[in-house]
DNA sequence: GCATATACATTGTTATACTATGTATTTTGT
DNA sequence: ACAAAATACATAGTATAACAATGTATATGC
């Protein structure tokens, strides 16, 4: 079947719905090391992100001043980076929100 | 403010949500030509698709095979190019609805 | 001691939306 | 009657972002 078509457009509804999910996990201005962003937004959204997509998209994100970055020691093992959200990301989350829902109800109206 | 940030994002969000769209435009079985499906989809989404962005996506969705093709001659006018829908194209927008449906719920345990 | 998990990062490839531009016909405004 | 706008198709070039592949390094389980 058309396997191969789905698994591009999966692809490619990723592209800007992951920036909005990584945004929104921050919301709440706890602070997440980009390992644990994968998996908590893979436990629960069941998105799976690859690495090579999460990196480059909170360095993104950190040049559009949306997030912070700051790199924590750990007790024992590899010093993690931590992301929290800024005021001007909140603020961006938020029309991105609006966006979505207003797309969602004109989309709801064409797939029913 | 991050308007830039913004308008970039509303574009990406866009690929894969067109294809969708206009799969679903189509999914009734009645044919529409491209300047019609961009009006079509303006008026009930208010998304607007540059001719641009409609046109190689028409072609790519018949390279799929998820579309079929025909010029119509006009009693006056410019010959249109209509579009239909296949069984195979059908059958994808369901599997695009399923995702959809997916990603939408969990999107909104995460921005609630 | 070797595989797996943790944790970061970069490079190259691919796909797609958009702007700009082009062609040609028909309708509308004045 | 003439200009502007709308209709209708199409392509070329640019920018963006996801992903696979690859690399570095530490810690843990068996």
């Amino acid at each position: 079947m058309n396997e191969d078509f789905i698994h591009k457009w999966i692809s490619q509804v990723k592209k800007g719905t992951l920036s909005f999910i990584v945004l929104n996990v921050l919301k709440s201005g706890k602070a997440y090391y980009g390992y644990d962003l994968i998996n908590e937004i893979k436990k629960i959204t069941e998105i799976e992100i690859a690495e090579g997509t999460l990196y480059p998209l909170m360095n993104r994100l950190k040049d559009e001043k949306l997030i912070l970055s700051e790199w924590v020691e750990q007790e024992s093992g590899i010093p993690r980076k931590y992301y929290s959200i800024t005021p001007e990301g909140k603020n961006t989350v938020t029309k991105m929100e609006e966006y979505w829902h207003n797309l969602n109800h004109s989309i709801s109206k064409i797939t029913k």
